[in-house]
RNA sequence: GCGCCUGUAGCUCAACGGAUAGAGCACUGGGCUUCGGACCCAGGGGUUGCAGGUUCGAAUCCUGUCGGGCGCGCCA
């Protein structure tokens, strides 16, 4: 990866302020950290700092002298074309045009390489996300946990880091007992037997289609069992089809996991009894009213949260804790995000309080909460429950909108607004999803590209410093974006800025589509078509990363 | 009642405390005898819920207020 022009103009600031500092052009202590930005006017360069504003009040001095002071001490050079200042106090940068049209060779070079950097602190880090109870197939209000979460992991990954994309799966606890029991009723009943759904079980008709699919391939050997070992034997089977029925649904919105990480396995390695003893001896537990109770109020928690019931039987959160252990101390990850549907919003504090109890860096855990989506059809709103089995299935949803479309809905919103999904909206206009349009990008070029090599059109010997149009300029000024849009997003958690570029980037392939024909038959414009070749590839070498980083298909034709 | 999130164009949403608040869809009107019209250009449409405050500068930060969502179990 070539250096990125936002570093190379933060590092010529920063020279400049060492030199102002250090000949006494201005007052300072100590250099300040700089930032820069992309004006949203054109006609303020490529870059502005606001940084003579900030300093005015501690060095007291005008804003404009400190900007111009700042902007003599950056000649021109062979990166930059001019410099200049601007009122209130900012100053501004316009990159050079031939350093410009190199970028299209470095490109090139970096090929499917390019936006995927190379950080100095390379981190292991874990994304778990969806994590639904296999008590029923996922739905429609688990997708954008699950879009959210894989598009975040392979952005981490593009930034340099090492990711675990995992799923934790809640196979112990009260739920699952209902839902074994569900299915153990269903299954009796598709053998003529009396049989009642337990009071709170799944209705859904998929809990008969399941006891059914176990009764053609496994017999009714399980009705002459003991209820518990029936229950069991069933349990773990109607679990495991669940499971994969939740993994194959998943597949087809692009989401795959590198980990299936089952609750279970906490108790059988013995960990979450590690856990236990961990926080006992750190003081973190106490007995009370015949349960036993983590004391996180002192740890900022509005309440103490029960880890043990006077049942006996461990809850939700004792295992939650120990998962947690096993993240962080087992498996030594240095940075943990998890991410949340807005229910589960309440539970950030006491897990983030385990997690120091625990001897961690709670700031080492992230949890993203992403907002509910209310699903519609036309005003109606569509209720949501696994329980009542009334609910559309993401697979309904991906078959009906297609994966990337669906992709691109949930993507484009930041996770803390809440959405409203219209089925109906979105089964009409999935054809005229923005995604369309970026594809339709991707497409053209392959057909620009294929079409010149039919011809027998070698173009790596082009001359990028042809490419002078202003279309030309403004879509490689647009392709410059993406590895810093990587940093960021990886920095703030917040993918919903690459669909958005995505679409700029799109824009301004088709503006330059538009406007600067490639390939003609017209000799005197052989050596720009070659030049332009080389642009045309380029940018589809970044439509396509942004793209795959979302998740999405890159069609040769539509 | 308390906590977290949220209110921006007709609709769905962007906007790192920065310069004239932007896109898509919808609407109106234009544009190819040559590389893919799933394209391009132009136009209308806004007191950023409301009121104060901080700042050279606020959609963004703070306070209050009104509306919406989600939590506040020995459920998960």
């Amino acid at each position: 990866m070539p250096p990125q022009a936002r570093d190379l103009i933060i590092a010529k600031i920063e020279k400049a302020l060492e030199r102002a500092r250090s000949q006494s052009l201005l007052p300072l202590e100590t250099v300040p950290e700089v930032e820069v930005e992309h004006p949203a006017n054109s006609q303020h360069g490529d870059f502005a700092t606001s940084l003579p504003l900030r300093l005015a009040r501690s060095t007291r001095i005008a804003p404009m002298e400190i900007a111009n002071t700042l902007a003599d001490l950056m000649p021109a050079d062979q990166e930059v074309e001019r410099v200049w200042t601007a009122p209130p106090g900012f100053v501004n940068f316009t990159l050079r045009q031939e350093w410009l049209q190199k970028q299209v060779l470095a490109i090139l070079e970096a090929g499917k390489a390019y936006g995927t950097l190379e950080t100095p602190n390379p981190q292991k880090i874990m994304v778990e996300f969806v994590s639904v109870n296999p008590t029923g197939p996922i739905h429609v209000g688990h997708t954008r946990g699950a879009v959210l979460g894989s598009t975040l992991a392979s952005i981490l990954e593009a930034a340099g880091h090492s990711v675990t994309r995992e799923y934790y799966v809640n196979d112990a606890g009260t739920q699952m007992e209902l839902f074994y029991a569900s299915v153990y009723a269903r299954y009796m009943e598709a053998l003529g037997k009396e049989a009642q759904l337990p009071s709170g079980g799944y209705q859904g008709d998929y809990v008969g289609d399941l006891a059914r699919e176990i009764l053609s391939q496994e017999g009714d050997r399980y009705a002459s069992m003991e209820l518990e070992e029936a229950l069991k034997v069933l349990g773990r089977i109607a679990r495991e089809k669940m499971v994969d029925q939740i993994k194959e649904d998943l597949l087809r919105l692009g989401v795959s996991f590198d980990v299936w990480f089952g609750e279970n396995t906490l108790f059988e390695s013995g960990e979450y009894d590690e856990t236990l003893e961990h926080l006992k001896q750190g003081g973190h537990l106490a007995q009370r009213e015949g349960a036993l109770w983590f004391a996180s109020a002192v740890l900022g928690d509005d309440r103490d949260n029960v880890v043990i019931r006077s049942s006996g039987a461990p809850t939700y959160f004792a295992s939650d804790m120990a998962y947690h252990h096993n993240k962080f101390i087992r498996r030594a990850f240095d940075r943990v995000i998890n991410i949340w549907g807005a229910d589960h919003q309440g539970h950030v504090t006491r897990l983030k309080a385990a997690v120091g109890a625990l001897g961690v860096d709670p700031a080492r855990l992230e949890i993203i909460i992403s907002q509910m989506v209310t699903l519609k059809r036309g005003q109606e709103v569509v209720k949501v429950s696994k329980r009542t089995g009334e609910f559309v299935t993401l697979r309904e949803l991906v078959d009906e909108v297609g994966p990337d479309a669906c992709r691109y809905f949930f993507l484009a919103r930041s996770p803390g607004t809440q959405m409203d999904f219209d089925l109906e909206l979105a089964t009409r206009e999935s054809s005229e999803n923005p995604v369309y349009y970026i594809q339709y990008g991707h497409a053209r070029i392959a057909s620009i590209l294929d079409k010149a090599r039919q011809q027998g059109i070698d173009w790596t010997t082009g001359d990028v410093s042809l490419l002078r149009d202003p279309n030309e300029l403004a879509l490689i000024r647009k392709m410059l974006l993406l590895p810093e849009l990587v940093e960021k997003i990886s920095q703030a958690m917040e993918p919903h800025h690459l669909p958005h570029y995505a679409l700029e980037l799109a824009t301004a392939f088709h503006w330059f589509y538009e406007n600067c024909r490639v390939l003609s038959s017209d000799p005197a414009h052989q050596q720009l078509t070659l030049a332009r070749l080389k642009l045309v590839e380029a940018a589809q070498l970044v439509l396509a990363k942004a793209l795959t980083l979302m998740g999405m298909t890159t069609p040769e034709r539509m």
